[in-house]
DNA sequence: TATCATATATAGATAATCTATATATAGGGA
DNA sequence: TCCCTATATATAGATTATCTATATATGATA
């Protein structure tokens, strides 16, 4: 299941810098396992991804090097820095805080503004 | 705390409804109440939610009446309609889904595809 | 040989935010 | 009294993260 595109905006960028923490990896590959690990709920399109990976470089959070060891066809494979690695971590705590949030919102229930 | 902006994207019209299905409320107080139930990290602004609040009520989610029973100001009231609520309970559904999701994959560890 | 999956890349469109600005009233402090 | 802040709504234009569409090229399969 797909889910509307608006609401994956913002964690694209924390989602990959968690797949690169637990190995290098090349843009494809990517694609292919954020669909697998979220059942298909995370559906990301080359063309968001390759520009967001370039950007990510240029920023020094990955680097990137060229790779056809076991395959003819050459693959460019990204690896997270330590930047990149505090950018996660600050991403992750973020998200912590985001998505406690909303579930605040969602149980909704009593508020300080209702004891006034 | 607030949070990057691009991460609310796409739960603004949801947290809304939300509001709307415990109580009718005015523009300016939905602002106060997201605030304050979510500890201010939502931070909306008003340039954000009063064209949000004008699309609602054209697309029939909610409807607006004039009101200054208890205040010399007049504040436009929201009202959520039938329709509204349906969206609603879709936005939230679509919220499990995503943030399940989004654990998921921040948990990491072992998928079907590292079992090829 | 034609088609599909793999693999990367870029240009332009879309859409949900934001900032900035405008208007107007009420209340508090100098 | 005057100014500033909070309240309250509104719109125009900028920003940005997605998307779609398109391009290129290789390997595998029918």
């Amino acid at each position: 299941m797909a889910i509307e595109k608006s609401l994956l905006n913002g964690s694209t960028t924390m989602l990959i810098l968690k797949l690169l923490e637990d190995k290098d990896m090349y843009g494809y590959q990517m694609i292919e396992e954020l669909s697998k690990k979220s059942d298909d709920t995370f559906a990301l399109k080359a063309g968001t991804l390759y520009p967001l990976l370039h950007n990510l470089e240029q920023q020094g959070m990955v680097c990137s090097y060229d790779d056809n060891a076991d395959c003819a066809r050459v693959r460019k494979y990204y690896n997270i820095t330590k930047k990149g690695k505090g950018l996660l971590a600050d991403k992750k705590a973020e998200w912590q805080t985001y998505s406690s949030a909303v579930n605040r919102v969602l149980q909704g229930g009593a508020t300080l503004a209702e004891a006034y």
